[in-house]
DNA sequence: CCGCATCCGTCACGATACTG
DNA sequence: CAGTATCGTGACGGATGCGG
């Protein structure tokens, strides 16, 4: 795998530009659902109805639509078995790890501090 | 400052149940344009027109809201000059740099891998 | 019973014009 | 230069219903 070694530059060559290919994936990471689904998964694999109850508020259409975009980009793994009834998990693959590890501090500040910045 | 990062479970009492306040600050900061206008301002103080040529595709009413939300929650400074023609300067406040902290390596990655991702 | 698709209302968003 | 006001559109999101 590559991994550019240099930081890129953000504010001159990256994601500030308006046709930069990163203006998607943080669409899909940051859109309303996506953390949510990925902050659930990152503790541990789950099934449709875990998450669904798990990440309150998100209607079922939402869940579907976020799944399949998190899916679609890479960071989420499908399992469908074709049991009566049936059941499906979903897990981080590898690369939704990655992206995890950078979300989860994150995260834990917004909630850590949430209290104070609404005040 | 409080810099304890007790780990929070997120999974359990933090930001997955509806009713938390960390919700509204989540959807604050990684609103449509929010992240775009920390990650520019991250880098160096701006004024308004700068920021609004710097965050590509960002229209006017946006940028505005945008950054009134982010003030509001008290991680950008707005800093008026009373001139003729007006300047206004924004900068990131302490709790700003705080969270840009754990706003950028999550960029950078999604920088870095977008066109892997879409690949 | 679990997962997904379709319909339809709402509001967030962008374009434009205007003010201090 | 730095915003505010108004309006029209289109995407997002919730409720409902179907398929396996």
């Amino acid at each position: 795998m590559k991994v550019s070694i240099k930081l890129a530059d953000l504010t001159t060559d990256g994601i500030l530009s308006a046709a930069c290919p990163s203006r998607i994936v943080l669409d899909h990471v940051t859109s309303k659902w996506g953390v949510l689904v990925l902050v659930a998964l990152s503790e541990q694999s789950l099934r449709w109805g875990e998450l669904r109850r798990m990440v309150e508020g998100v209607s079922e259409k939402m869940l579907a639509q976020t799944l399949k975009v998190l899916e679609q980009d890479g960071f989420v793994l499908r399992v469908a078995q074709p049991t009566i009834p049936p059941r499906v998990d979903y897990s981080l693959t590898d690369r939704g790890r990655e992206l995890t590890d950078r979300l989860l501090p994150l995260m834990e500040w917004i909630t850590a501090n949430a209290g104070e910045i609404l005040a």
